[in-house]
DNA sequence: TTCTAATATGACCGTACAGTCATATGACCA
DNA sequence: TGGTCATATGACTGTACGGTCATATTAGAA
């Protein structure tokens, strides 16, 4: 983790290094970041960059860490109002809120989520930690919640899949809406957010729940 | 691409610096890979490495191409086959060979099949053609004769993007039964992956078919 | 054998890098 | 004012790298 001198900086400076590395890792990779390019483009001098971390692999993980502490700021406001929901409407509030971290992520933020589960050669305990996404723990727990009290009939490990990639699907999908309508933020359109939102929790329904009449 | 030296080389020689390479672009990524590496690891001299590449770009150029290759030859002999199928049916068919180039690639394959489309800096325009998934463009015209013939019924983006994440959804689903099962190899099972593969094609038949009686 | 062309080699050069450290700067207090 | 502590700095060092090149090796042809 970062030294105390880092802590100590104005926000500004350290915001502007926090964005330089960002950039940095997400431009030429974990092995391929160098600490020169990061110096200079954050206008500060190398003995400083040694006094705020002990090198590459600190800033990296610290930019991580700020990267899951967001995440969790998103999902986990969500998560305390679940309580009384069903399956269904608990997943579309957590597709929402997905949809809703994902556009708040930089460009170099996507870029670095993307990178995170295929580095190697990483000797950092807490990214390993990091690389599991959190929240599939708790999808996995919502899911044989739902199998044992009947609101869904399927393969756990068939509705584990289908359900933790729905989110990535929405935003797939979402994007292309927005390149053929040509407008870049439909996303800011909360209405448009939850009828794709429902269009994919359609297909949940009526993959996960076993229709009447039909035997086998 | 590699001179003609390179190619002159004999197979074992040259498989093995393909081997070598594919090895430390997985481990470090394309800006952290190094040339001094891989001539070590392979056991040439730097000054045949030279003879042989131009740098690190045009090598990994090459092994990209070469994963293109293997990729193609597994799609591209089912691709042929197509032509009497009804939608579903072809893409079964297409679902099969995803899945059996999948478990054709080794794990430093895979994660350069990951690592490409987060790659930045890269000025060749031969690999930005092959960042994009050639099969997408299949997919799509696919997909726009099923809606014209009235084969499926589905808003066009919706169905790309549930079709095109099936693959590896499929994939995923068949890993985590490897899991549970204790058993590395299950996918070689090809019965099990047509299970697999069926029980995502269902999914796909309730979500692209309007259901009958169903009125909004 | 000798000649020629293709290939192999690693010492070598200039550069970029990570990391250190003596020194400078500034801020606060006595 | 002078003294003290936290921080800032960039010149410096050793190392690793990319890329070159004169030389060595090999294979085949004459």
């Amino acid at each position: 983790m970062p030294k105390e001198t880092f802590y100590n900086l104005d926000k500004e400076k350290r915001e502007k290094i926090e964005r330089v590395a960002l950039s940095e890792f997400a431009n030429f990779g974990f092995h391929g970041a160098k600490v020169n390019r990061v110096v200079d483009k954050s206008g500060i001098s190398k003995g400083s960059f040694y006094q705020y971390f002990t090198g590459m692999d600190d800033l990296f993980v610290h930019i991580v860490e700020n990267l899951g502490k967001k995440k969790i700021s998103f999902i986990g406001s969500e998560l305390k109002l679940l309580g009384e929901k069903d399956f269904f409407e608990k997943f579309e509030s957590m597709f929402l809120s997905g949809v809703k971290f994902y556009y708040s992520l930089s460009e170099d933020e996507i870029t670095i989520s993307k990178m995170l589960p295929i580095i190697k050669n990483l000797c950092s305990e807490k990214l390993e930690v990091m690389k599991k996404e959190a929240n599939q723990i708790f999808f996995e727990h919502l899911i044989d919640e739902a199998i044992s009290t009947g609101e869904i009939q399927a393969d756990r490990d068939f509705a584990f899949v289908v359900i933790s990639n729905t989110s990535k699907q929405i935003i797939q999908y979402l994007r292309r809406k927005n390149k053929v309508m040509g407008i870049e933020k439909v996303f800011e359109n909360e209405s448009n957010v939850k009828e794709a939102i429902s269009l994919f929790l359609d297909l949940l329904k009526m993959g996960l729940t076993k229709k009447e009449g039909k035997n086998e």
